[in-house]
DNA sequence: TCGCCCCATGGGAGCGTTCCCATGCCGAAG
DNA sequence: CTTCGGCATGGGAACGCTCCCATGGGGCGA
């Protein structure tokens, strides 16, 4: 009764480590460790009955995939990569809570890494994401060019939001950055404000063009011309929006309205006049971008333009998903919305 | 020449999707594929000649080991799970960053999962991290039971922020929040103000018991009694912190200094009291806990208590990894830090 | 009634590593 | 010179799952 032989062929039953595998679901519901898999997956027909079964043995059992031996044997597994620039950012915060939370419907799991704005980071970033096999890759934005991103493209669905871009396994999306800038302008100029300064963001990027193409706009249908002298390009961080300031002020650039292409420049400019002793609203009317929670609570609290960013995040998610699943993503983001709060006032005499 | 028999025992070499295997390594460089594994892991002594020869194979076929099969083989997969509250949080934000950076350096990439200051979220994401086979586990905070937690760490390494719990495979550290507090509440004392409101964090958390403290301690170290009247409970937000505004208002507890137990309650609390017309600081002044960029930037300039929570992070993976590697972690957080900004200023009359 | 086709199921070969074990080989000790 | 120990190396079995292929039955048309 003691021959205990060590190639005792198969053993299913129980581990020192209590980890239940699939064969062990298998055996305890009689049925073949490829059913429990069908079931599991849905890949085939299988009968009530052994459904039924499978499904009280894993319930008993506590069993739970392993995501890591499916990842080796299907080639998949229920990570998708997420690209984004800073992840401590307001910003980014708010669209990757989004995506997590519309992955974690489906029982994917996100995977951030960081590109510190930097397109060498960037890259090694996508390739750790590559590198750990994950099913699919969000990017937020980004330096890194549109061929390479097709390119990452051809071996894995890829989704990209504030580009333009698209393939067969390539699907891209953006707010509508012109139209909300032009909101943001247009509301300045309805004030009677008519020396409109304008923070913008790295050019480099498509949404920051985006929105400068907004302030054009808007200056254009009310036949302001273009001032030069009333823009300054800067990075979209607090301190640039303060950094900002400094340098218009020291143009002499004579403005009654401010309007910073996002909201923590605006945050930063608010500082900044305070800093020279310029009031907003009462001396400058300040308008930002975004409405991050951060707008609201400013003070005073910031005229802004809506696009809610934890949205942006759950469509992203959502079109990957669909991706995976062999369908055609589309996304549809709300249109921009201008938020009037009390950093903007009515031009004076 | 054209015999393409199906079952041709072994072929290596190339690939239809360009995967380079371990394998095709070994071919290369004339091993064995123990012996790249050997030296991928420095697992056991090899030649200098294999070694070059390896090395040069890996070059030039550019490979990459595939974590999923290292996972599956070998039981560790490089990634170490991390539970936060909320992914967005501009304070969790900069934890993440720092345990991101860190663990980078080692070749470790994080999951990040999302508590939602909900037990049966957090457990759930510990969960699903437990399945993902993560190496470890770092918990920010959080409701989750210590017996549960300490539990986890019977079959993975974990470390705690801002818990006392010790075991094998078990370290916490925090922040001397009490201190902290005690120098925030201090510092209002010292410019004269005697009826100090406070706005507590969530008392189930030891993080929001010890600032509490540390407001008792200064209160007593000044000779000023407690008054209950003076002390609202509230969730670390900013909506929270302006809600407790209306609260300690409508009890009509005069007071002439506020102390939020973190950055964003300070930053609502201003708002609401810019809304009932209190001027920070001239009517009162205000003191938060965190030094968030937030509170660099707020209107006015936050006076705060600096911790640094980029740090933390950083502190969070080193220990991480030192317990990965086998040795005994520490951690060595800074002293609490006044940083005494324009919110506050002498008790005036 | 017979044969064909399809469907539910089981069997078993991988997936890319790690790691235990076996195998030579060489030098040192007897 | 023989024997033993140790070291560098190769072989091959896991790891837990997916998926292709083979098998056996049953239903249905002729």
């Amino acid at each position: 009764m003691d021959n205990n032989k060590p190639p005792a062929k198969k053993a299913p039953t129980a581990r020192p480590d209590g980890v239940v595998t699939l064969e062990q679901v298998a055996e305890a519901a009689g049925v073949s460790p490829s059913t429990v898999s069908r079931i599991l997956n849905g890949t085939a027909a299988v009968s009530e009955a052994k459904k039924d079964a499978v499904q009280a043995a894993i319930r008993e059992l506590g069993f739970r995939p392993n995501p890591v031996a499916r990842g080796l044997a299907g080639g998949r597994t229920l990570s998708i990569g997420v690209v984004t620039q800073i992840i401590s950012s307001p910003f980014y915060g708010e669209a990757l809570l989004g995506i997590e939370r519309e992955l974690e419907r489906a029982g994917y799991v996100p995977l951030f890494v960081s590109g510190n704005w930097h397109e060498d980071d960037e890259r090694k970033a996508i390739e750790t994401l590559l590198s750990r096999r994950v099913d699919g890759v969000i990017v937020l934005a980004g330096r890194i060019s549109d061929a390479e991103l097709t390119k990452v493209s051809d071996s894995l669905p890829v989704i990209v939001v504030g580009r333009q871009l698209s393939g067969p396994q390539l699907f891209s999306f953006s707010f509508d950055n012109r139209e909300g800038a032009r909101l943001a302008t247009q509301h300045l100029v309805d004030q009677g404000h008519r020396r409109i300064a304008f923070i913008a963001g790295d050019l480099m990027h498509d949404d920051a063009v985006e929105r400068q193409n907004g302030y054009f706009d808007a200056l254009a249908a009310a036949g302001i011309p273009v001032d030069n002298n009333l823009i300054v390009q800067s990075d979209y961080t607090e301190a640039g929006g303060m950094l900002s300031v400094t340098r218009l002020l020291e143009r002499d650039a004579h403005f009654t309205a401010l309007f910073a292409s996002n909201d923590q420049m605006a945050i930063g400019a608010c500082l900044g006049l305070h800093r020279r002793n310029l009031r907003v609203p009462d001396d400058v009317s300040l308008v930002g971008f975004d409405d991050l929670i951060m707008a609201r609570y400013a003070m005073p609290p910031l005229t802004t333009v809506r696009q809610s960013v934890y949205e942006i995040g759950v469509e992203a998610a959502t079109a990957m998903l669909e991706m995976l699943r062999g369908g055609v993503p589309r996304a549809q983001l709300p249109a921009p919305e201008l938020v009037v709060r009390e950093s903007t006032r009515r031009m004076q005499r």
